[in-house]
DNA sequence: CATACGATGCTACTTTTTTAGCATTCACGC
DNA sequence: GCGTGAATGCTAAAAAAGTAGCATCGTATG
């Protein structure tokens, strides 16, 4: 088993991670501006630093600065916290999950996004048979 | 300030409340069985104490034992669950969501379920008009 | 009743996380 | 070339989390 897999995040070390998810990549002066009740510049930089050494970040340099990306995809990223969130509060039951969702942002879904989804799940159900 | 709105949980607490959550209720020792690559029982315990003065958590006494109950019930932790993965992993899209959704557990799902997904969907459409 | 058992309440200790500050480096405009 | 500003690397220390162990309490049972 590869050792990334297995490493576990800290509070603030997960806060930082969503950010950096959430908008792709970013500075440190970038997180720092999402944190929600913020640590110092010096502290997030720090963070950064163990993250990447934890192999969670990696770096590029954008001029003078470093630019931090994920080393694991987003897509694959979320793949997994949806199993998780999946394993944790639906039983792992995809339908009760998508109710939830659908439930969540009831209104403020388009009818043509509503019509896409259904054109996925007619999508799965062909490919299932 | 709320005090419970605030409160972030370390890695080890978020550990024992998704146990408990997943659960519903339990007991320290139930808890301990739950953990992967779990810590003492003393640990735990001291934990869920923690937990409860958090307020996240509660008890009730089943003869000798506490039981530990969350004080947020699971419907509302999970669309709190579930809005925070929408926002960092799919910038909000319900429908991004559900596709990676139906897409991480596509051979899984029974016809029947696809079908009654399609119900949901259409039943969402007919609300929104 | 006395005792064995299983549970809790504590307290003290170790380790990890979180933080700040200072020294250094690099690019750029004057 | 030199000073300035914005960035990094590092170190050290405060704060929080995680852990263990022992004393205690209540319940059931022989």
């Amino acid at each position: 088993m590869s050792k990334e897999t297995s490493t576990q995040l800290s509070r603030r070390e997960r806060e930082i991670m969503d950010v950096i998810y959430r908008a792709g990549r970013a500075t440190a002066a970038e997180v720092l501006d999402q944190l929600a009740d913020p640590p110092s510049y010096s502290a997030v930089r720090a963070l950064l630093r163990v993250l990447e050494e934890k192999g969670h970040l990696r770096h590029e340099e954008d001029g003078p600065r470093y630019v931090f990306l994920p080393t694991v995809p987003r897509e694959r990223a979320r793949q997994s916290a949806l199993r998780q969130l999946l394993h944790t509060f639906f039983d792992g039951s995809t339908e009760q999950a998508v109710a939830a969702l659908l439930d969540l942002s009831s209104t403020q879904l388009s009818d043509a996004e509503l019509a896409r989804l259904s054109r996925l799940i007619a999508d799965a159900r062909k490919e299932g048979r």
